[in-house]
DNA sequence: GCAATAGTGTCTGTAAGACAATATGTT
DNA sequence: AACATATTGTCTTACAGACACTATTGC
């Protein structure tokens, strides 16, 4: 440890967002092309360094997004995944990056921007199972970011933020099924909402222009936790060794 | 945007550590007094900037927590409790704070190190109701800290690393009451222990050289997770509004 | 025997898990 | 009438919440 002379090794300063939603019964997420040095060319999340060195971190992942994807995420919240920070995890010296977690509803299709050659929705199971590879440790983040918003639909009313401003409460299993990745029972699903207060509140009289019976339709309501959890079916609570 | 000649702007990365322990039956939390600019003589959490540009994150929590306060933590998990970014939060520019939390056993008292006048353990409560001020925006990381904590002994067999390797039930029990700060009903925890596969196993046959009814020994079981979770009997869940 | 701490059993209410039939639209 | 989708009810089981007594040691 030098005295005097030793300064702070300086450090670039990445953010990084993983931008969910679904698209018919799928989850998909946000990648870009990258369309700059380096990895040039490869599928990524959208992100990028600081501009400038007061800017804020959510600020400056709004900004990328929007720059890159023509996104704006002005109103949405943005939850921070984790801190990939591994020496060697990007080729143009030592990169921190924060990640941040972003759920949208069923959206258009984004705009490629500046720095990519072309931002697209792909499914995140091509991503999870290795069809579709990621630039970086970005299959670490995807992985965290999909483990985090499973356990995130399990306590909290996150679920209505994938759907519309309104939305029949099978759109909304449908999302707990998408995410979760199999079936969730109706009967029990509709009973858990029913006792979870300020999950869904009833919205405009009724209807949906599509076959079949006529859905009620609800709007996200006032609650964000919630207590006790929606749990998953059967799932595998068994192994409590890691 | 410039074009060409615009580079990313540096910034220091720092890391803080939050270690938590028991003493007696209040929940501590180990803070130096700064021993060098700025905040000089203020208590604060201990950490520090990265020592060179390839330096792992938790390594250099790890070694700033040594070189402060003696305590080697190399065999102590290190969880990511969030990240700290305000432009302001440090006089000497802009500083990116990962802050770690850890859980410590009964310890012996910290001795200071080179960069700490003094490092002490010092009650939660006191930092939280604000009779003892920290530097920066510790106050924030602890405050993140203690909700955490709160929450994994929940979910997880956390409390357990609260202990020492031989530990009775009361032990434990006292680990909640400390961390969620109120009483938790013997019998319902009891049954909810058995219940429990892989949170504790029996460890030598017996007894505690103190008064009253020796009590059975256990270890730390296999288990991580908790599930279903431990619940804090009287909880305020009913605030399903933010 | 008294003090001190460890350990246990029952009743009740809430909610999850499994399961199938009915209601209300459109064509 | 046939189809498509929405909506609802019961039985059983697991577990939390409340609550008080017995057991084992040292003195």
């Amino acid at each position: 440890m030098p005295e005097s002379e030793w300064v702070p090794p300086s450090v670039l300063i990445a953010v990084d967002l993983m931008v969910l939603t679904l698209r018919g019964p799928h989850l998909y997420l946000l990648l870009i092309e990258r369309g700059i040095e380096p990895m040039r060319g490869q599928h990524a999340l959208p992100g990028g360094f600081l501009n400038h060195d007061r800017e804020e971190l959510l600020t400056a992942a709004r900004r990328e997004l929007r720059e890159e994807t023509s996104i704006d995420l002005d109103s949405v919240h943005l939850e921070l995944l984790g801190v990939y920070s591994k020496p060697d995890r990007d080729p143009r010296g030592r990169v921190v990056s924060m990640a941040y977690l972003a759920i949208v509803p069923r959206l258009g299709d984004p705009q490629a921007g500046t720095d990519a050659a072309g931002a697209r929705w792909h499914r995140v199971s091509a991503v999870l199972d290795g069809s579709l590879q990621l630039a970086f440790d970005h299959l670490d983040i995807v992985t965290d970011g999909v483990e985090r918003a499973r356990q995130m639909l399990e306590t909290t009313t996150l679920a209505t933020t994938f759907c519309s401003p309104q939305f029949s409460l099978s759109d909304l299993q449908e999302v707990y099924e998408a995410v979760w990745g199999g079936p969730v029972d109706t009967r029990n699903f509709y009973r858990k909402l029913r006792r979870s207060e300020g999950f869904v509140v009833p919205a405009g009289p009724v209807r949906q222009g599509a076959a079949g019976r006529p859905a009620r339709l609800y709007r996200a309501g006032p609650g964000t936790s919630l207590y006790p959890p929606m749990v998953r079916d059967s799932l595998i609570h068994s192994r409590s060794e890691e």
